[in-house]
DNA sequence: TATCAGGTAA
DNA sequence: AAAAATACCTGATA
């Protein structure tokens, strides 16, 4: 047992991991296969192994013994035993519950273990489900696939489903070797990799599952590879209209589909088509509280054989409830965090499927497909008039006061000044900030109000170069249509959200000769700084490292 | 027939 | 715990 390494596993399942240890990255990398970063301060980071991401390793066939074997050689201290032990419990209760058809109506539960098999059968929550007890597991019936699995994973026992799929109706198109612009488009290797793995789980145990990758790595190219792969009738779903254009004009662009075969259902056209794309707001509208969401049934009503979720760490309930009775079409879930702030993420392994792909950020940047970029974050104290006011406040205003701390100002013109020749995007929270921001520096600001042709004017000089600032509101969280920059100045975000963190930092990261710079603006020692913390963490776990500046 | 403002929902 | 943005529908206007 080596004394010297990085980690150090305690009897609680928290791991602790020393970030100046030669060994850090190595470590880090092993850790984000099985666990979660729940706290990173400068010194010592803090993870937590949870059931969930030891199911979703198992699911893709990490071995165990790998695990196990790098928990001993990374840590400085045998690990106790109880974690082991824990760690090979939770591992190895997936697999241990196995779905398959039995016979056109039923479904066969095989629970290869006697006290889970006995603890079922006394579960109220679950033994509704069960038409009949057999000797290794139980009966259940084939429209119940997805409520079962739901319901098992909520006390701890996720299934295994091989119950495989029915095809929906048949479609023909193949990937173009180029483009509409005759650029020569070969699949990247990782993508290739993605569509393989699943579409080859599609045999033995999935064709339903989530493909995780970072923004900019190309999401859709591998949904349209599945597409071609499965050749059914397809629904994607995705967030926004802007949205259902890209996955159009990608599929006109990179496959030989027609148009005439491709529709889109919103709020402006309601086209079903062979490939069809849709909305999640289109699918849960209802006109008023308490009616009927008119729009739902669009999943069953016609012969889909693969549903793909755009941003599945976006889903709304009802799109989960609709889900859960279609478990015999093939599923795949795109996202490049899976993080979900509501804590569903075992509702996506229920009902959607386990994680079947993913690669680190840091990784695809070393190949050179995403670009290099720092993060820095600034520290700004309050001034005095402010401090004061902030003192004072009560806990709601506390985080807008810190939010629009005045000095963050004088610190985006000097960045400025410094990026003289970069693209920059300066990113915030509220309105009125930004709207100062915007007429003291004499910059664009694009918000939600402002109509789509001007945006589109402004993106297009951004891109030609006449405009080289832009100032934008939380349109730039969604907007897929906002030109590429090298430089993101945050100077206000959403209280905690990883997510958004991810997503912003990946607007950045469309590879390019320069490098590029996230920097955020956080007021010190105050809710903001904590909140920043949190909102950090997912992009820590990928490697990306937060230098710190004081602004006194 | 297309477009816009106003209201609602999550 | 809070603000902003989006996308739906309806009904009016040209």
């Amino acid at each position: 047992m080596p004394e010297t390494g990085p980690l150090i596993v305690q009897s609680d399942r928290t791991l602790m991991l020393e970030v100046a240890h030669p060994r850090y990255e190595a470590c880090r990398d092993f850790l984000a296969v099985f666990a979660e970063i729940v706290k990173s301060p400068e010194f010592v980071h803090t993870y937590k192994i949870t059931p969930l991401s030891l199911w979703n390793a198992a699911a893709m066939n990490i071995p165990l013994d790998d695990i196990i074997k790098g928990l001993y050689s990374l840590s400085r201290y045998e690990p106790p035993d109880v974690v082991i032990s824990d760690i090979k419990e939770w591992y190895g209760i997936y697999g241990k519950l196995v779905l398959e058809k039995k016979s056109h109506e039923n479904l066969q539960l095989t629970v290869s273990d006697p006290i889970i098999l006995n603890r079922l059968s006394q579960d109220k929550s679950v033994d509704k489900f069960f038409m009949a007890k057999t000797e290794t597991g139980f009966l259940i019936n084939h429209n119940d696939r997805g409520e079962l699995k739901q319901a098992l994973i909520k006390i701890g026992y996720p299934v295994k489903d091989l119950c495989g799929y029915v095809n929906g109706d048949p479609i023909y198109l193949s990937l173009r070797d180029a483009d509409i612009d005759n650029r020569l488009f070969i699949l990247r290797d990782y993508q290739k990799e993605a569509i393989d793995i699943f579409f080859q789980s599609g045999r033995a145990s999935g064709g339903s599952g989530v493909i995780v990758l970072p923004c900019g790595s190309g999401k859709t190219i591998i949904g349209l590879g599945i597409i071609s792969k499965v050749l059914n009738y397809t629904l994607i779903i995705t967030t926004n209209n802007v949205s259902v254009h890209q996955w159009r004009d990608e599929l006109l662009s990179k496959t030989t589909f027609a148009i005439e075969n491709i529709g889109e259902f919103t709020g402006i056209k309601k086209e079903i088509k062979p490939i069809t794309i849709t909305t999640y707001q289109m699918l849960t509208h209802r006109r008023s509280k308490n009616e009927e969401m008119p729009y739902l049934d669009i999943f069953t009503n016609h012969n889909w054989g693969l549903i793909i979720y755009d941003e599945v760490h976006l889903l709304p309930a009802p799109v989960f409830r609709a889900t859960t009775s279609i478990q015999a079409k093939r599923r795949l879930g795109l996202t490049a965090t899976l993080i979900r702030e509501d804590r569903k993420e075992d509702d996506v392994f229920a009902l959607i499927g386990p994680k079947r792909y993913d690669i680190p950020w840091k990784t695809l940047e070393h190949k050179g497909y995403i670009a290099q970029a720092a993060c820095i974050e600034y520290r700004i104290c309050l001034p005095q008039a402010e401090e004061i006011e902030y003192a004072h406040a009560d806990k709601r205003s506390r985080f807008r006061i810190a939010a629009e701390n005045s000095r963050k100002n004088a610190i985006v013109e000097e960045l400025i000044t410094n990026h003289y020749n970069d693209k920059i995007l300066i990113i915030g929270q509220y309105i009125t900030q930004l709207e100062k921001i915007a007429s003291l520096m004499n910059i664009p600001l694009i918000t939600g109000k402002m109509k789509h042709l001007e945006r589109e004017k402004l993106y297009n000089s951004f891109k030609k170069g006449g405009v080289n600032v832009l100032v934008v509101s939380k349109v730039a969280n969604f907007a897929v249509d906002l030109p590429d920059a090298n430089v993101m100045i945050q100077v206000s975000g959403t209280f905690g959200s990883r997510q958004e963190e991810a997503q912003r930092l990946g607007r950045i990261l469309r590879p390019k000769d320069k490098s590029s710079y996230f920097y955020t603006l956080v007021s010190k020692s105050t809710d903001e700084q904590s909140f920043g913390v949190n909102r950090q963490l997912f992009l820590i776990e990928q490697g990306y490292k937060y230098q710190i500046r004081y602004y006194e």
